[in-house]
DNA sequence: CTGAAAGCGCTTACAG
DNA sequence: CTGAAAGCGCTTACAG
């Protein structure tokens, strides 16, 4: 079965047209029942499979979905929303051609002209590095969705209430009864992407409104921005802890911009000898690494498979249908998971 | 942009030949210098973009490798493994259809049809679930690689030397000076897959096998072959680990399938409030959570974009290439990585 | 050095 | 209910 059988094969075999074996392929139009009955056999018997690629360049359309993703690893936040757009794509009859990106800004440019070459029918930045990409895949014409860190292109949308989240995590706390909540996060979005930092901000904001609203004092030193939120800089990040736990009073909680940086941190306590949450309470943020350290770190879960499928059907529907505004933004709720990392202020 | 430019259009407006163009365009062959600056000119203009689907169905090659993984949730090693699948494709001009299959043979299936469909050059088993889904796919014509845990049907072949890593671990265990040393693994493949035990055996023997070497008696009960590799059997596994903590003498030291199930089973330790590696030593498998522990945990090491890698290499050659044997094997190697989880025996 | 033309495997408007 | 035929956008053997 080297050369494969093609429509026109079967056609042949069974004695009738193209036409009417595309008729059974597809299974729309009449033929008559024993013509279909004889030309099912024969497609069986060949072990005959429609070739996409020639039905791509007549319909002008490949079904395809490309994925621009920041980076399968480590953080397998991006997994999750890779899964959710296959996930979604697939239910709907789109294969998914994922480019991992690296955050950088060339192989995005690569990757994105391999995608619009390949003609995919949508693609999908979860985190572009450079708004120019973003412009040159509007510019193409195609369906274009941007997940997460959005530049400050127009397009489709799909984000998560980090603002929300984190409120929820420091009121978390404070219902704890802690008063001393450092805040651990960034305010650059990857060197690649020095601009869009809303989601950085959001969650700051979150907090610092959180604590106004308790009337809690703002300190300073308790605000640490100096991550990015690359693994190496997480490292740095976690150097800062020993700063943070030498302040008198030291805080007593620490809410944290993302799981792997909290990892990081809770090694710091751990080679300290100190108790989680005994001596400090912890709290997340992704729900990526949360699961599995000890212990389980209660985190603000972002629901990546869910910001995965929503953004593979806003990509559909802008494919597929006429009746919907051009440009949505679809806005996804975080959850707050209450494990063991957190506990009563001493 | 809308509609799309084609190389007739380019012929056209340069008035010359769309093979002269593809002349170009593809930068072979001899074109008149101020020809070619002309025609260079336009696509410029234009914005041409080549459109691989036409080109995919003229050359009867698609430049596009199917990947049918069995899940990048929530074990990154194969987020690992598709990362060095995609580099090394996309080093060689391909793309690739990434499919998680979720461990489930109807998805798996699906999913060959799809690339099968789709005509692409090869389709690589990152864990396939079911035989007949390789046999399938064998049978297309296609080349076919399969990456670490094989089914018996004949393909190329991408293998890690679990026996090796297995006797690297016990034996820094016993260099540390621990005689009662636990192994913790699998028996089973997975629900979908249990016959094909290859890597968990190796494993398994590796320990044996050094235990014996250093006439360290082997004690059943310290054998626990309990657990598969999902999450949820993981968790079974470390119930289990109360048990083994009761033994009399107690193990001094645990050796762990893979770094979830470490991580599992030192959030039980961490309960207990024992200490790593003071009260227990620990070494885990794949180096995927190990480095985010507390402590920071010894592990055998997978080259997981190695194995990407290798995968992608070996289809390519078979695709490309004439004067290579039909089927490969490559054997890769792993590599133990001293971190803070194990210390001398008390 | 360059052009006219066939063909990859489909889909589909147009006839009949 | 079914057929003959054009065309999607390339590539390339064959002429010239």
């Amino acid at each position: 079965v080297n050369k494969s059988v093609t429509l026109k094969d079967i056609a042949e075999i069974a004695g009738v047209s193209t036409r009417t074996v595309a008729r059974v392929v597809h299974n729309n139009g009449y033929v008559a029942a024993d013509t279909r009955k004889q030309i099912e056999q024969v497609i069986e018997k060949t072990g005959y499979r429609v070739n996409i690629v020639a039905r791509g360049l007549r319909k002008q359309q490949t079904f395809t979905i490309g994925h621009l993703l920041r980076g399968l690893i480590p953080n397998p936040f991006f997994a999750g929303v890779a899964l959710g757009v296959e996930q979604q794509a697939n239910k709907a009859g789109y294969s998914v051609l994922l480019f991992n990106v690296q955050q950088d800004t060339q192989r995005e440019r690569q990757g994105l002209e391999t995608l619009l070459e390949r003609r995919v029918d949508a693609v999908i930045f979860t985190t572009a590095c450079d708004a120019e990409n973003v412009r040159m895949a509007m510019q193409s014409g195609t369906t274009v969705v941007q997940v997460e860190r959005p530049t400050p292109v127009k397009t489709n949308l799909v984000l998560i209430d980090n603002y929300a989240g984190a409120v929820e995590a420091v009121e978390h706390l404070i219902d704890l009864g802690h008063r001393r909540i450092a805040f651990i996060g960034s305010k650059v979005n990857g060197v690649a992407n020095p601009g869009y930092t809303a989601v950085d901000n959001d969650r700051l904001n979150g907090y610092l409104d959180t604590l106004r609203e308790y009337d809690i004092p703002i300190d300073d030193r308790l605000i640490d921005l100096s991550s990015d939120y690359s693994v190496e800089d997480s490292e740095a990040a976690t150097a800062n802890i020993h700063r943070l736990l030498e302040l008198s009073p030291p805080p007593t909680a620490l809410f944290v911009g993302w799981d792997y940086m909290a990892a990081g941190i809770m090694q710091v306590l751990y080679e300290r000898g100190l108790r989680i949450p005994d001596d400090m309470s912890i709290v997340g943020f992704d729900n990526t690494l949360a699961p599995y350290l000890s212990p389980p770190l209660t985190t603000v879960e972002q629901p990546m498979m869910e910001i995965g499928r929503a953004a593979a059907r806003v990509a559909i529907e802008q494919i597929e249908r006429e009746d919907i505004p051009p440009l949505q933004t679809v806005k996804l709720s975080t959850n707050l998971l209450i494990r063991e990392s957190t506990g009563p202020a001493q």
